[in-house]
Parts: C-alpha cells; sequence; structure tokens
RNA sequence: UCCCCGGUAGCUCAGUUGGCAGAGCAGCCGGCUGUUAACCGGCGGGCCGGAGGUUCGAGUCCUCCCCGGGGAGCCA
C-alpha cells in the first residue's frame, strides 16, 4: 500500500490508507484510544479500538510522544476531529520508540527553554505553519523576479569591505588576511547588473550588531535585487509589486497555514490592496512628532517612530528621500537637494517595522569618490566598485528586503526568531 | 554598550514578616467506549544559578559574578 501524506487525506476519503509520522499527542478513554500523528504535512487523528487490532490498541496506550510510526486505516470524514479527517486505524507499526520523554509538552514553556530545544521545537504545532510560510515567501520572490526576467546571480559570502562601515561586521581570518562575513551582496550586485542587466539574489548576510530585539538577528536572508538604468520612482513601484506578490501568493498558497496560525488572510490582502503610501522623511517625522514620539529632525526613525507610521497609515509605507548625512555613501543624491538621498525605507503594517531598503545608486566617479571620502572608507579595496563608474554607467538602483521580517508579519508571529528553522541572536548560537 | 525583569522538581510556576521545599504538567501504576492541551485516583522526583556576607536560623536580606528574557541605540 502506497503511503499518502497528511494534507492528501481529503482525496482518500473511505479507502484505506498508510500514513508514516511521529505521534503527536495520544487521548484514551477506556476502550477508545486516539492516537494524533503528523508527518510534516499536517495532523490527522486516528480512532484505535480493540476489535479492529489488540496490537493497534496495546501500542496507541503505549507509544510516547514522538514516538515514529506506520499507521494504516480508514479515511473517514468526522467533524470532531481536529482537520475533520480521521483515521479509523486498523493497525500499527512501530519505527522508533524513545526511551526518555520528549522534552517539549504540549503545555506551555519558557523561550529560553524552547530556544535550547529549538531542533525539536520545530516539530511543534505552530512552528511548521510558519516554517512553510518562510517557504511560501521564498518561492514568491524567485517567482517574481523569474517571470520578470531577472536573473539569479550570487553574491560572495567571504568579502573583504565593508559595505555599511566597520562595527557590524564578523571578522573572520582568510589564509592570513582579514576577511568578513558580508552584511548584503548590493554592491557585488551592482556589477552584476551592469553585466545582466537586472538581477536579483537571496542569500545569508551577517550583521554583528549587539541587538537584542524582536526584529534582529545577527544571521538573516535578503532578497536584493538591482536594476540598470532603473531610477527612483521605478524602484518604489518595483518593490511594491514585488510585496504585493508575495501576499498574495502566500494567501492563496498557504491558506490553511495563516489560519492555522490564526493570521486572518483577508487581512494581510486588505493591507496590500491599494497602492502603498508614500511620503517624505519630513512629512514622516511630522506624523511621528504629531503622534507623540519624540524625535529630532535628522536623526533616522526608532522602533517607536516606525511603530507610529505603521499605525498611522495602516498598510505598508514608503519613507522617501532621507537626509544624506545619516545614510550609506552609496546612495545618490536628490538633485532637487543635495542634502537629501533619493532612498526609500518600506514599513510594514501592524509594527512589525522596515522590512525593505533601498535608493538609487550613485552613478558619477567623481561623486562616488567623494561620499567616499565623506565616510572615511579605504579608497583602494573599493576600486573594483569605482570601476562600475569608470566604464558605461548607468543611473541605477535596488534594495534589499529583510526574508525574516517579511515571513514574520504575513504570519503574523510577535518575534522573527520563530521565522527562520535555526536563529543566530546575540547571545546563541546553540543550537 | 545602556535600562528593566527573571533564574526554585524534566517543564511552567507559587513560596506570606527570615522559621519543616510546594502545585500543575510530564514520567510510572490503576480507572474510564468519542477524546479535543481529555478526565479521575495513586507514586516517585530538589546543589532553590554560583561565590561570599548578615543572622540562632536564608529560597527569602546584602555584595559581586554567571546565565536567560524584554527593550533602547543601530539596522533589513
Amino acid at each position: 500500500m502506497n503511503a499518502v501524506y497528511i494534507e492528501e487525506l481529503a482525496r482518500h476519503v473511505g479507502r484505506e490508507v498508510l500514513v508514516q509520522g511521529w505521534l503527536y499527542n495520544k487521548r484514551s478513554s477506556g476502550k477508545v484510544r486516539f492516537v494524533i500523528v503528523r508527518d510534516g504535512t499536517g495532523l490527522v487523528q486516528g480512532v484505535v479500538t480493540p476489535d479492529a487490532d489488540p496490537d493497534a490498541f496495546a501500542l496507541a496506550e503505549r507509544l510516547p510522544q514522538e514516538a515514529s510510526l506506520r499507521v494504516w486505516g480508514t479515511v473517514r470524514v468526522d467533524p470532531r476531529a481536529p482537520g475533520g479527517h480521521e483515521l479509523s486505524v486498523t493497525r500499527i507499526e512501530p519505527v522508533h520508540i524513545p526511551k526518555e520523554p520528549f522534552p517539549i509538552g504540549l503545555k506551555e514553556h519558557g523561550v529560553g527553554f524552547l530556544m535550547d530545544h529549538r531542533h525539536l521545537w520545530i516539530r511543534m504545532r505552530r512552528q511548521a505553519p510558519i516554517l512553510r510560510v518562510r517557504d511560501a515567501v521564498l518561492w514568491a520572490i524567485r517567482a517574481f523576479f523569474h517571470e520578470r526576467g531577472y536573473v539569479a546571480t550570487e553574491a560572495p559570502i567571504v568579502v573583504g569591505t565593508a559595505v555599511e562601515g566597520t562595527t557590524t561586521l564578523f571578522p573572520l581570518e582568510y589564509f592570513g588576511q582579514p576577511a568578513y562575513l558580508s552584511q548584503s551582496g548590493q554592491l557585488y550586485l551592482e556589477a552584476t547588473c551592469m553585466a545582466l542587466g537586472k538581477v536579483y539574489w537571496i542569500g545569508p548576510v551577517f550583521r554583528a550588531e549587539k541587538s537584542k530585539t524582536r526584529r534582529h538577528l545577527t544571521e538573516f536572508w535578503m532578497a536584493e535585487a538591482e536594476v540598470a538604468f532603473l531610477e527612483h520612482d521605478g524602484n518604489l513601484q518595483l518593490q511594491e509589486d514585488l510585496v504585493r506578490y508575495i501576499v498574495e501568493s502566500v494567501v492563496a498558497e498557504r491558506r490553511r497555514d495563516l489560519e492555522e496560525l490564526e493570521r486572518d488572510p483577508e487581512v494581510l490582502l486588505a493591507e496590500v490592496a491599494a497602492p502603498f503610501a508614500r511620503v517624505t522623511y519630513r512629512e514622516a517625522v511630522d506624523i511621528v512628532r504629531a503622534r507623540g514620539v519624540a524625535m529630532e529632525p535628522g536623526e533616522d526613525f526608532g522602533a517607536p517612530g516606525e511603530d507610529a507610521l505603521s499605525q498611522h497609515f495602516g498598510r505598508p509605507v514608503f519613507v522617501e528621500r532621507f537626509p544624506a548625512r545619516i545614510k550609506p555613501f552609496y546612495m545618490k543624491r536628490d538633485p532637487e537637494n543635495p542634502d537629501l538621498a533619493l532612498n526609500a525605507d518600506l514599513i510594514a503594517p501592524e509594527g512589525y517595522g522596515e522590512i525593505i531598503g533601498g535608493s538609487q545608486r550613485v552613478d558619477s566617479e567623481e561623486e562616488l569618490l567623494r561620499q567616499l571620502c565623506e565616510a572615511n572608507l579605504p579608497e583602494e579595496a573599493y576600486r573594483w566598485y569605482m570601476d562600475l563608474r569608470r566604464w558605461g554607467s548607468v543611473p541605477h538602483s535596488g534594495f534589499g528586503l529583510g526574508v525574516e521580517r517579511v515571513v514574520a508579519w504575513v504570519a503574523g508571529i510577535p518575534h522573527i526568531r520563530e521565522a527562520i528553522p535555526f536563529p543566530r541572536t546575540l547571545d546563541r548560537l546553540y543550537p
């Protein structure tokens, strides 16, 4: 008999099937025993009675949580069962019976304990749907760019230069030379977009920031795009199209997981239905201050400021044209006001913070050199980057999207650490 | 780096004015024919984060340290 996955059970009603998985939970009521089996695609309740199979009935009492097993049974529709389908069990075959109790019970646990057991925690009820949503987000990003003819190109992970400065880099030794883990693939994408026109990549980046917040990881995944001949306004439109595409794809493909997470798909769809809001940095500062959050013009927005903007608009909002002084050296200046950068941050709704940072890039050699010097960065290390402005420089723009922040928003989970299988945070390198 | 909270059974926590170390869950034993984190009865389970101090007596008070969580700054 061929094995089936639990998510396919609706197609097998009335037939006997084999389900292979793990014992999630069991209950007993004298002469009826219930085994809740998970297989990675969902949960199903098996009903075991002594008359159907005495051996299975005995096993249903004995098997501990997370025992791996094969279960044969007939699929029935039953509204009493979680998921709507139920298995009338005819046979149970243990694959592996644990000798010790599974560390993670079905009752509540503390965050520290769960994080220490992350390798087992991901088996539990809420975690699997989150990771399936993550998969759907990543697929949506790839599909979006692939449909538009973008070429996926990779940036190196081990690099010799900083993108944003040197304080947040993880240093390592590279055959006797100093090297770093990349904090962004952007500079390399600028090079590949001059070769291929429009490019993207999805990869891990590393920031040694000593941040302890629900929005930060030291290792996270970024989806970055870079497009030759694309200017600021087109860049914003591209980002908006991408974010809407992601949300609509995930809702279409993973509605059941969102519902399992008690995330209302209609709320998400409503948030991205209308054109995203767009405000300038100056307007945003006024809005933030009007909502009672203290900040001075010229400062970056803190988390409370982002939350205020988030609440004010109730949908994604672009904040554009920041003071160039507080932004990286590679951003092109606003031709109408050289104190401003041609950049934008995209703030997600519901307090999920900045999910995209992007800008039009400097395209003139002289301007780039000047801004490199102002940022006190070593010219020599950026010589190759300067070369891009020496041969056929064109206006170009790009952005980076924080995958885990998007997953957290779409899944509606409070903390980014659950949006990646094995989060790396300030004080956590295990497991 | 700074601010706040916490560390007691495998897990989640309670522990009064400083006076015998507790509960629920998990585990084990028993009961129950439709359970929904099932329920009911019983049993075992402790370096109270570590070091020092105050005291007749410290889980409780003081000092230092370690670990974890939340937030700030910074960022996606």
